[in-house]
DNA sequence: GCTTATTGTTTTGTATACAAACTTTCAGTA
DNA sequence: TACTGAAAGTTTGTATACAAAACAATAAGC
């Protein structure tokens, strides 16, 4: 037996999911990592009574985690029927790629409006200003990261870039959305990154320039191509092992 | 006491959600009434246990009815301190016209591609005649509620139409992040739909008009006009009543 | 042999009970 | 009077126990 939930670094994951209770959203982070790393294989049946003793808790934490689980799109369920891992990414790979390339294009475009209105000193935003900052740090870790080939860690910093860019753009709305698919893009992208993530990082700073200097269509241009070029290398990985 | 629960019909709302437990879908299709209509105003906490009293069931379900909704942006929670009800949208309502915008007009143009590719004979897909049909349904049955002016019915049709057109697009993908914000655009919806409902109706022909056609580019567009003019109409509506 | 009813098992759904954490209140002090 | 601090009270978070529904296996009937 693989105990699964012992073996996940909880701290591994940036913990963008905004639900609720403290144990919950612990349980619910490690589920989810199994998931991605395939330690629930897709179309796996969850059983509450064997996940309760997997993961050390009782079945209501489950119930809760898997609720969470089950609104981003990684676990589906039926009444008392139960849940089971969602069918792999791979499935709606097309569909993901262009939800990305529509919202994405528009969280950028905005962030770029929201620059020139800073330039312009219209609105001195402490916020803006905080996250602005985190990019960078994000940026300069995933250069690191890279160096390393910690690919795994640099999962989670292009999913914390892409939220920041979504921040930039002032909406929560658009953020929460986000993240509402950022369950299955993160299980995407970690099936190609060690092939398009080195490739792919020196394309955020090209994303954060455009947006700093105001260029709004710029802004959403860039990032649309940075998308359709993750796209591209994903299907492009998926021709060469037809697994 | 007004006993939020007890005057819900139930029956008034198509369901769209995608949860779980049998009782819990119903009180949170309850909860989710009741916000919508203002019984449980904007910013009112949320206790659970008199949740439980009001609407006869235990906490148990009451959460989970709360975690479904918190997922769709109703319900805002702060573990061990509570939920309340996320404020007005009309605090985002620039935002969730624009997520509409692009991703509606996405689904239009989706669902173009498929329809030309339908008549190409390339693939006989029943159920998409089958969304189709029920289109023409939804249509009929909103020139009958305009004319009877019962416009609540009115709000779950022009739901029900957007939700047939995403799933016209063949993407469950789309579907499923478009009933994410699918709350909280009823919510906004309601808020004008007297003034807007039957003015906006016949534009629904014009967009499966363009789908029909298979012209992708015109479905996109005539989408993304159809959602403009909810949002203008939106905006004057609040200039005029600014209470 | 195949379909269909029936019962037994398994699994989810819900209620109750208890533990943990937050909030508020109220002294006490500077 | 304003502010710090602790303790009571309230509310959420979790575990256990029980009820209801789905699923599976078996047997009866055609």
């Amino acid at each position: 037996m693989p105990e699964p939930g012992s073996l996940s670094r909880s701290s591994s994951t940036a913990k963008p999911s905004a639900a609720s209770t403290s144990n919950s959203i612990a349980v619910g982070a490690k589920i989810r990592h199994d998931i991605i790393t395939g330690v629930h294989p897709p179309g796996g049946k969850l059983r509450e009574a064997a996940l309760a003793k997997q993961y050390d808790v009782s079945r209501i934490p489950i119930r809760e985690a898997l609720r969470s689980l089950e609104s981003e799109g990684l676990v589906e369920s039926r009444p008392y029927s139960g849940s089971m891992v969602a069918p792999s990414p791979i499935e709606d790979a097309e569909d993901l790629f262009e939800i990305r390339i529509v919202l994405e294009s528009a969280t950028a475009k905005r962030a770029a409006k929201r620059a020139a209105q800073q330039s312009n000193g219209e609105a001195p935003d402490e916020r803006w200003r905080m996250i602005r900052k985190e990019i960078n740090e994000i940026l300069a870790a995933g250069d690191i990261v890279i160096g390393e080939e910690r690919y795994e860690d640099l999962a989670v910093l292009n999913m914390r870039f892409h939220f920041a860019v979504a921040e930039l753009s002032g909406s929560l709305s658009f953020v929460s959305l986000l993240r509402q698919i950022s369950g299955k893009i993160e299980w995407l992208y970690s099936l190609n990154v060690t092939r398009r993530g080195p490739q792919a990082w020196p394309e955020h700073r090209d994303i954060i320039a455009a947006i700093d200097a105001g260029q709004e269509t710029k802004a959403a241009e860039v990032m649309g191509q940075h998308v359709r070029r993750s796209r591209d290398s994903y299907f492009a990985m998926m021709a060469d092992r037809p697994s």
